[in-house]
DNA sequence: CCTCCAAGTGATAATGGAATTCATTAATTT
DNA sequence: AAATTAATGAATTCCATTATCACTTGGAGG
């Protein structure tokens, strides 16, 4: 099943719409995979493309993908969300880079047992989580 | 040594003085250590005691005071920022209820091993991690 | 096809946390 | 004491995000 179709699926399950500018923002976000963007990036690319959508409409729509799970909203340390495509299977997190602002990712399977120790003894559900490393990637440290 | 000399310590080493407005805020969180505060708690807490500080210069103290290791800054996955006093000997993460908003402390001393792998694996060098569980504490699951 | 109408859109204004400005004040040095 | 420097705070600005509201869209039902 193609990517597109997945998230149509998504949204029609949740009684949504794949309307043209849902379809323009995941077609940006598809295109790109593998960055983290802004909403305002965003807003510029499919402006640049000539298929504008109004910026309000970008957020209600990352909010929803993230809301339906198609997307993640990321802080890295400054003000901006940066979103990315969700990938069902493998999970991933972020070292942030303070000298250059590199954003190098890394899996987090080896964190699964650390993870059901924290739900087993405070009695937590965890439906999410967030790991950030912020300190000096290869090229900049010392 | 006492707290307040210690923190005093910290900014005459870095070549700043322990000012009044400093020394009021540094006040505030240690008679509140425990809670995560924010720029705007800390103003009005020291309105409240008689003790107004302006708030440019309450964001200002807290900015520095989070570069010289004094304050950790967290982000909760709402608008603002949190403060809390570092406590050099054990570091802790949140677990952040979704349904009630109440934040769990849990530390993470576990997790030195994989900090560590992480290091080896990328040439990163940590200096800071931020680790945060979403879900639904013992109160709110089911 | 048409009509209807809830859902969705987008230009614009409003919001709010944080950063900046700049005149004033405090502390330090000469 | 004068001069230099650091710090303060009221006011302003910034800027990412949210709210508003008149308008548009597009699917369900005829
Ligand atoms: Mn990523
Ligand atoms: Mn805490
Ligand atoms: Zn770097
Ligand atoms: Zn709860």
């Amino acid at each position: 099943m193609s990517r597109i179709k997945e998230i149509e699926n998504k949204l029609v399950h949740a009684k949504y719409k794949l309307t043209t500018p849902r379809r323009l923002i995941m077609e940006i976000l598809l295109e790109n995979e593998g960055e983290h963007l802004t909403a305002e990036d965003i807003h510029n690319r499919l402006r640049e493309k000539g298929q504008p959508v109004g910026l309000a409409t970008v957020y209600r729509t990352l909010e929803l993908f993230c809301e339906l799970g198609i997307l993640s909203r990321l802080n890295f340390e400054d003000a901006s969300s940066y979103y990315e495509l969700e990938e069902h299977d493998q999970h991933h997190h972020h070292l942030i880079c303070l000298a250059c602002n590199r954003i190098i990712e890394f899996s987090d399977e080896l964190l699964e047992d650390f993870m059901v120790s924290i739900e087993r003894k405070y009695g937590f559900e965890v439906t999410d989580h967030k790991i950030k490393y912020l300190g000096y990637c290869s090229h900049c440290r010392n």
